[in-house]
DNA sequence: CGAGATATGTTGACATTGTCCACTCTAGCA
DNA sequence: TGCTAGAGTGGACAATGTCAACATATCTCG
């Protein structure tokens, strides 16, 4: 009796429904990117990892695209979550928006096959654009910015108006622009070694805050400056 | 006797031996890769296209990676060449780092999917790093870059000279990475309308350009810009 | 000039993959 | 209690990267 009900017991330890399959093959997608840094990696692959059929991660994800959809998604996320933690105990805001790019090219360093998945368009498929959760993320990485720079992170405060959409819009172009080449230049390699990073970002980011203070460039109507609000 | 002949010379008109396989994978990699923006074409369908064996091309190339490194290659040679060109005719320093800034980012923006295969590490493989030809390229680059700023660029003459090194490469790091980031926001549709490329990119480079005339960023000691000369 | 040797191409085979379809199981609701 | 819809399974299929064995053209050297 007691055999019996412990070989059930042990064999059907699993049960037929996984329970949260979808949080698992996203996690398991997000261990397999960040070992191999690689975006392919096989569905299979992680129906393995997780335990179930080749086949179940369908009931969850129509398609290999929308699975890295998620993924992508998660990786926004984890980025912002983590450039927000950066700023707390920080009250200049100039200090704080340093905090955020080092936050920022830090995670794309440590994790660059994530990072170009994120922004590398593997989902740039001109008929649909990404999902709405990456571009809310990308917008909340956006609005720590806008806030860092109306607070005074560019020698004077910078009201989040409509008036000075532009201006805002043409610091985060340069800021962005300068955080984001550098990210990738130092994840390929193209600049090194991995271990100067931070001090690299600090030098370099304080010259750009320097030159912003001087004059913010403009940028022309009709520029959007983050992913588009319209599919 | 007439149709056996033609039937012969129409059916056979292509040799065992194509002759230039290589260069015709190449191309057609190319090709493909140009209009689907993607790097997940078949080797098999390059070999449809080319008219031969789906084996054929691994006469030519030990793997997809070699092949791709080659496309890459190839796009860095384009790069370089666009880029010298366009600063034919011009006389200022600024102005010909400013017409290679332009070149550089139109150039990645109109193909994305070379500029991201050229430098978004699908040959980052930990092991053996990428080809001879492609650091040759990048190098070729640079130099185009030092060029002008020892010319001048940055309001006064900075010979290119080992003492400074250290200045000269500050400064290509924030101007490539500047350019870079820019290149890829475009290229991702993150900022945009992809027709005010050319403004945008003039407008954030002057800003650069002041805020470089005024300091340059140094750069650590240990630290390399462009592909590291050791493998 | 003629015969290996050497590239270069071809055919066939195999494991792996993304994805479709038909089926089964199980939980929850009527 | 029994049905239904969601979740998981197994099999099938075409396509792909790559290996191995074979075929053919070109080159080389006697």
């Amino acid at each position: 009796m007691d055999g019996m009900t412990q070989d059930i017991s042990t064999k059907d330890q699993r049960p037929y429904h996984h329970g949260d399959l979808h949080r698992t093959i996203v996690e398991a997608a997000l261990d397999v990117l960040s070992e191999s840094q690689s975006t392919e990696f096989s569905l299979r692959e992680l129906a393995r990892r997780a335990g179930v059929s080749h086949n179940a991660p369908y009931k969850h994800f129509t398609d290999k695209r929308e699975l890295l959809g998620a993924v992508s998604a998660v990786g926004f996320e984890l980025l912002a979550k983590r450039m927000a933690e950066a700023t707390r105990e920080l009250d200049s805001p100039r200090e704080r928006l340093a905090a955020m790019a080092s936050a920022y090219v830090c995670g794309g360093v440590n994790n660059p096959a994530l990072y170009r998945l994120m922004f590398g368009g593997y989902l740039a498929g001109q008929d649909d654009g990404r999902p709405a959760i990456e571009r809310t993320a990308a917008y909340n990485m956006k609005a720590l910015v806008v806030e860092a720079i109306s607070d005074g992170a560019l020698g004077r405060p910078i009201a989040d108006t409509e008036a000075n959409t532009r201006t805002i819009d043409g610091a985060i172009l340069v800021f962005w622009s300068q955080m984001h080449g550098l990210t990738l230049l130092l994840a390929d390699r193209l600049v090194g070694p991995g271990d100067k990073t931070k001090e690299l970002t600090a030098n370099v980011l304080q010259g750009m805050l320097d030159g912003l203070v001087n004059s913010i460039p403009a940028v022309p109507e009709g520029v959007w400056v983050g992913p588009p609000l319209a599919g």
